[in-house]
DNA sequence: ATGAAATTGAAAACCATTTTCAATTATACT
DNA sequence: AGTATAATTGAAAATGGTTTTCAATTTCAT
């Protein structure tokens, strides 16, 4: 956790911003989990141990964070943003469950290749790219 | 057309919903752009010709025309749904610019029998899945 | 035709996200 | 260490797409 930190530190040094208690705490928190959150997730745990950090700081830190290629937003379908660390995590696509709403993260190499050549077939400069499948999980198939 | 016409009042008639002048509109208006129209697009495109129909109205029949099969969500990363055609167009996956917006529909049969392995290997009942590729277009290119 | 039930449009509510602003704080520079 | 400058903060309000409410209207089975 400790490199993530220096990351984050060198982030906003680079941008000429503030090292501040509160991007720290904000960073930490983020950091402790390793649940998929949202902005309103993270506000709320992070209230319990400091409630004088408002909504809007979480909000513009999880942004700080993201740019420092900590962490990467997850679409689950619902419209509200959630974020999965980055920093040491492999990508990986999603299987999402339409009844338990749970998740399942996975890899596959081969397809990995396939998109690639894909976008090279389409002249299209990938930078990166989201598959998520939706079904149902083994516990909630009929 | 006539076709989606009939599958729309028959997916009304079978959750005992009315046939309205209003829906039978806002499907035509969908059915008659082969573009991917946010719902408040639709709205300002049926305003031109039908001014008396409301924007709640536009919501609701969009909604209807998805669950009838007719039309499928698209996200291209901001927060607003889009609809595609679904009816009588196959799936596909996209490239999506990061600069000038546009997109660009691709099918890739491989990639698509390799996620239905994956989904297999995880025990995964899968029903479908997006699969989204960012990145810049051969235009957008530097 | 008639009545029950569905639909409509306008307006308001909702809710995640984003901005505003005055007060506070971090940092670079004496 | 003190100070000036610019960034940051929290609260509240604004935004913008989506969704609900409600009274008036319309559809459709009978």
């Amino acid at each position: 956790m400790q490199k993530e930190i220096e990351l984050f530190k060198d982030g906003l040094k680079k941008e000429k911003l503030k090292i501040t208690s509160q991007r720290l705490k904000i960073l930490e928190a983020f950091l402790k989990t390793e649940r998929h959150m949202s902005c309103d997730d993270l506000y709320r745990a992070i209230r319990r141990g400091n409630p004088e950090i408002g909504y809007a700081t979480v909000y513009r830190t999880l942004k700080l964070i993201q740019k420092a290629g900590l962490a990467r937003e997850v679409d689950l379908g619902d419209r509200v943003s959630r974020l999965e660390h980055e920093y040491g995590h492999k990508h990986h696509d999603h299987l999402i469950c339409l009844k338990c709403g749970r998740f399942f993260e996975v890899f596959d190499p081969e397809i990995e290749q396939l998109q690639e050549r894909l976008a090279l077939k389409y002249k299209f400069n990938a930078v990166k790219h989201k598959m998520d499948i939706f079904g149902y999980c083994r516990k909630c198939k009929s």
